[in-house]
DNA sequence: GTATTTTAATTTGCATGCAAAGTATTTGCA
DNA sequence: TGCAAATACTTTGCATGCAAATTAAAATAC
């Protein structure tokens, strides 16, 4: 190996890609009993803490893409969990609201994190909260 | 906000989620440059470090899904970065050789990673293995 | 006040990630 | 030997992530 900077073993990136998808991998079958996927969870998150935002501020909120927020919330809409209504004071702008179907929703959901923690037994809570401090360096440096 | 663990600023998973997919956007001018995408950057990086492996040596190493692979490396294979061959001791398997511009890609790809180191500069080298320390333990517990 | 620019969303095309089904081969075991 | 399981991949269908183009409406500029 000729240059050691390329090996695989030394990529803090594929390790963040390998850590992503595994888990969203773990979440899925806890997401799968509430009919969501992962991203539809972070919607419903979003909406749960604030209500009544609009598409721009959900977009910020939970740093999911533009395009695929569309059809995101459309399924959504579809699944009667939110509504989306025009803004009567900028037509640019449309809100989204939960439906009773997406309020009720958060009690289950509501365990979903615990039984995801059980399946990290390796990371202790003291290292969780400082992998969260670096994440968040990391982030603050994106965009 | 009734669950205060389903507050957003609460989910590591989140801050994986929007972590991931940032460093992957910050590769992709470096990347562009080379007409490769961050996955097929993986795959190059597996067989720089490893010539001639099977697939599923491959999949092992990159940790990229198995479907996604097959296309990848048609692309990879269209783009003459490497060629595909049945091993004859097990016609089961295909074997991956890089082909000669796959091998020349190395040295402009050696420049990547202090291209994106310095779109981080928030965090030091010790915070960086910190970093890396912290994900190992999240992905020994995947899968 | 109308033209230009900016903002808010949607649409489109391409590249995965993933689950599930399908196809060859090879193993293993009765 | 013969055949059911296991392996190694490929294919298919769906849900994003992303860039670029498009549309509609509001804000600015001149």
């Amino acid at each position: 190996m000729k240059y050691p900077q390329l090996k695989l073993d030394n990529q803090l990136c594929h390790r963040l890609y390998m850590a992503s998808n595994g888990i969203a991998r773990a979440y899925r079958d806890s997401l799968n009993q509430l009919d969501l996927t992962y991203p539809q969870y972070v919607v419903m998150m979003a909406l749960w803490e604030k209500d009544q935002i609009s598409i721009a501020e959900l977009l910020e909120k939970t740093a999911i893409d533009g395009g695929a927020m569309t059809q995101i919330l459309k399924k959504m809409s579809d699944k009667a969990l939110l509504s989306i209504t025009k803004d009567s004071h900028d037509k640019r702008k449309r809100l989204v609201q939960l439906e009773a179907k997406g309020k009720a929703m958060q009690d289950q959901a509501a365990e979903i994190p615990s039984q995801i923690r059980c399946r990290f037994p390796s990371i202790n809570e003291q290292q969780a909260l400082q992998l969260i401090e670096l994440l968040d360096l990391v982030n603050s440096d994106l965009n």
